[in-house]
DNA sequence: CCACAAATTTGGAGTCACTGCAATTTGGGT
DNA sequence: ACCCAAATTGCAGTGACTCCAAATTTGTGG
């Protein structure tokens, strides 16, 4: 009773397996060729307990559980003090340049994962799907009234921009170029699309 | 040989009956618990017939000639001499607004297309894709160099505060307040949002 | 150690979107 | 009337996902 018996950590285990095997499969042959009775036999369960798993073939490769580090709401809520939310996120997406930090895709091998998403029309649809959420997440937690679109714009504004720099980030890497000469080219990218934010776009 | 034989006017009714069969059952019973077999029963053709006009049970909702009007690329294009794309932008909202154009979503039964929509899984997956589509349109409208993060930055807070005011609009009709009520509201709105994307968020 | 209850796993049958193909029907031109 | 090509159809899959009832496994109290 130390907080897990045989049960949980099989349990761990299992699902650990199957979503170990499930990328691999899908790492080798792409998400969409590869079905999910093939990643039971792999995995050595049946295709029910697959699904007892993880709700959708597409959580087997984007986990749920994984999306919860990096919040942007998060990064909002813990702020300095006196510091606004566009400086706080150009802080966040700096520190996640310097440390290759997975939360912007600016980790070793993005291009690839990136790659793998975008060749599967679920995959993608499901990587916009966790955008959203996390968009309207953002809103909300700089929502002060209620009524009124400054918070959705402003969680579009900061949420659009890290998009178009982790594109940018992947782009660069799927050529082959060494992140020695992204780094500070991406480092550029970002303080010139924060300043967009800051100072606007002009008239 | 007049342009067009029975053949293809056939073509054309069979297609439209399909869309308008469907469209009926939609509303009537939403989305997703409408069968692609029933649409087919109710229009009188079979199965692989509507499969052969419509490449997914999505298009037979949102038809993709439907999302032709309105691209935000000639939104851009189209600018007047000297204007800058928000402007433009500021201007195309404003004027929808006046008309209650569809193409923002501002017209009359926006809710209920809108309600329609949220509750269907793969029908929210349609919108976003291409939401996505129409970004990177703009995106590339806007670019001029290549490598550079700008016109995707610029193209996701156009787009974005659009979204914010279409969601905006959608809201309050869905409570039901008129539309008398609604637009002067909207508008200030918009100039809000726009004003946020000229002069930006701040330091 | 044993039985009993609860949690997991499994098999099987079914639904639904969508594909590929071969056969049939239909319209247009001669 | 006759032939070609396009449109329509039926049929037989495939693959994700659901529901349900029967096993199997694990934790617990006696």
């Amino acid at each position: 009773m130390a907080g897990m018996g045989l049960r949980e950590r099989k349990k761990r285990e299992t699902r650990q397996r199957i979503a170990d095997v499930a990328m691999g499969l899908f790492a080798a042959r792409g998400f969409d060729s590869v079905t999910v009775a093939e990643v039971a036999r792999a995995a050595d369960v049946s295709v029910n307990t697959v699904f007892n798993y993880f709700p959708a073939k597409e959580d087997l490769f984007l986990d749920r559980r994984d999306w919860t580090e990096g919040r942007p709401e998060e990064v909002a809520r813990r702020r300095e003090p006196g510091e606004s939310v566009v400086r706080a996120f150009r802080r966040d997406v700096l520190d996640a340049i310097a440390t290759r930090s997975w939360r912007y895709g600016f980790n070793e091998g993005a291009e690839v994962f990136d790659a793998l998403v975008r060749a599967s029309p679920s995959l993608l649809a499901r990587i916009r799907e966790i955008q959203d959420e996390r968009e309207e997440a953002l809103a909300a937690a700089l929502d002060r009234d209620g009524d009124d679109v400054t918070p959705r714009v402003v969680a579009a504004q900061i949420l659009g921009a890290t998009r178009a720099l982790s594109g940018y980030a992947v782009r660069r890497m799927a050529a082959g170029e060494p992140w020695s000469v992204i780094e500070p080219a991406l480092k550029e990218q970002t303080e010139r699309a924060f300043d967009l934010l800051e100072r606007g776009l002009g008239g």
